[in-house]
DNA sequence: CGTACAATTGAGGTACTTCAACTTCCGTGG
DNA sequence: CCACGGAAGTTGAAGTACCTCAATTGTACG
C-alpha cells in the first residue's frame, strides 16, 4: 500500500514503525504556502505534524491583537485547540508540508498503543515546558529580557553552530516576534539595535542573527540558575 | 498490603484501580501546611497528585519578581518541572494532602500501561490549554480584561452556583492573583473594585467573589466567539 | 478587643506603546 | 547586472497604562 511521503515519515517518527491501524483514514497530507493559514477541520483540536517547513501558532486576543503560543520547526508536532474561549489558528511561516490529523479521532485510535502513547506526552510535556516559560516572559520580564530569552529559546530549536557563536536563520518576522513575547515591532527592534550595540548579537539581513555571546545572553535574560 | 490512603486516591483516579507495580516504592505522600513549600526530589521534574488542597506553580524570575504558572485544587495533577533556566516550586495555598512522585521514574514505571499513559496525557493536554489561555491574557490582555478572565478560568474550578450568579472562595491572595496574571496587587484591587462598581461581581470578605454577570464578565474579558 | 497583615485608595513616575518619518532590504523587471 | 518599488525594519517624539511609593482602611486571628 502507497502512502505518501509525509505520512510515513510522520510514522516513523511518531510511532517509531511504518504501521498504526486506521491513520489512513485519518491523516491528511497539506502543502501550505508561506503566510498562509493551515486549513483545518473545526469541530475539535487537530494534531498537525510538519513534516518540512515552520509555523506559528497564533491565538486571537482580539482584532489586531494575536499571541503568537508557539512557533513549530519540521519534526514538531502541534497540537492546535479546538473551539473554546478565543480562537486558534496554525499559520505557516515558509512553504511546509503538513500532516493533519483530527486530534480526538487519533487518541481513541491508539488508545492501547503505549509506544505512540508515551511519544505523544513527551510531545506534550516539552511544550508544556515551553509555554510556561513563556508565560513566566510574558508575565514577569522586561523588554530586553524577553528578547534575549527569545533568541536563547530559539537557539537549541533552530540554532546552527558558528565557531564560539551560534547563527539564527529566523523564519518569522519583527510582528512575529513581538506578538509572541508582548511587545510592539517597534520594541523589538529597538530590543535588537541594544543587543547589536552591546555586541551581545550580530545581525545580517532581515533574518540571520548571530548569537556572539551566550554567558552574557544568558545574564541580559535572567536566567537564575536553579539552586539545587 | 496497607496504602496510605492518599495513595489509594491517587491510583483510582489516575489509574482507574488500586494498583500500579511498583507505585509504592515511588509515591510518597506529603502533608503541607499552608504557604509552605512543598519539599521536592530536585533531580528532575516530579508529578504531585493533590489528594486534598490547592497549590500553586511559581516559577521565579528573579528575587521579588515570581510568576505563578499555575493553580491547582483537589483532584489535579501537576508536574513541576526540574531544573532549568528557570526554577519552579510549588507552594501549598491551604493546608494539604499531596501524592509526590519522581516524574521519570514514574513513567518508566507505566511505559506499557496505555490507560495510565492516557491519563497523563489529557491531564497534560489540559494544562498545556491552560497554560496557552494564560499566555495569551499575559501577552495580549489589558488589566480588566486579564481579571475578568482570571475570574471566569477560576469559576469552572472551584466555582459554585450560587441562583444565577457563581460563587467563588478563592484560596489565594491579592498577590498571587497578581503574580498569576502579571499585574501589581494595586491594580488587582483597583480592577477588582472596578468590577464591583460595574456590578459584574460581588465581594465578601478578602476572599469570597460573587460573579453576578456572566456574559457581561466574557464581553469584559474579550472572549471572542470562535467563528466555526 | 487589639494587633498584624491584607487590601484599598491616591499621587506621581516610567517602561512600553503609539504615531510618524525615514532607511534598508530584497524580489522583480528592465 | 543594476535599477526600481514595495514591504519590512529602524529610529525618534509624545502619550498612556500600569507600576511604585505612601497612607488609610479593612479583615481575621489570637
Amino acid at each position: 500500500m502507497l502512502h505518501h511521503g509525509s505520512i510515513d515519515q510522520f510514522l516513523t517518527r511518531v510511532a517509531d514503525r511504518s504501521v498504526v491501524p486506521g491513520i489512513d483514514a485519518l491523516a491528511r497530507t497539506v502543502r501550505v504556502t508561506a503566510a498562509r493559514e493551515v486549513p483545518l477541520d473545526r469541530h475539535g483540536a487537530t494534531l498537525v505534524y510538519i513534516a518540512s517547513g515552520a509555523a506559528k501558532l497564533v491565538a486571537r486576543a482580539a482584532v489586531e491583537r494575536e499571541q503568537v503560543a508557539a512557533f513549530n520547526f519540521t519534526g514538531d508536532l502541534v497540537t492546535v485547540p479546538g473551539p473554546g474561549p478565543h480562537a486558534y489558528v496554525l499559520v505557516a511561516l515558509v512553504d511546509s508540508e503538513l500532516v493533519v490529523l483530527p486530534y480526538a479521532a487519533l487518541r481513541d485510535a491508539v488508545r492501547s498503543d503505549p509506544a505512540v502513547l508515551a511519544r505523544l506526552l513527551d510531545n506534550c510535556d516539552a511544550a508544556l515546558g515551553r509555554c510556561r516559560e513563556k508565560a513566566l516572559m510574558l508575565g514577569r520580564k522586561t523588554a530586553s529580557e524577553r528578547i534575549a530569552c527569545f533568541l536563547l529559546a530559539m537557539a537549541p530549536r533552530i540554532g546552527a553552530t558558528s565557531g564560539a557563536a551560534i547563527l539564527l536563520d529566523l523564519p518569522m518576522s519583527r510582528r512575529d516576534i513581538g506578538d509572541s513575547i508582548g511587545l510592539t515591532i517597534e520594541t523589538v527592534s529597538r530590543q535588537f539595535s541594544l543587543l547589536r550595540d552591546s555586541k551581545l548579537i550580530g545581525t545580517e539581513g532581515r533574518s540571520k542573527v548571530l548569537l556572539l555571546d551566550l554567558p552574557g545572553l544568558e545574564l541580559r535574560a535572567g536566567y537564575q540558575q536553579n539552586p539545587n
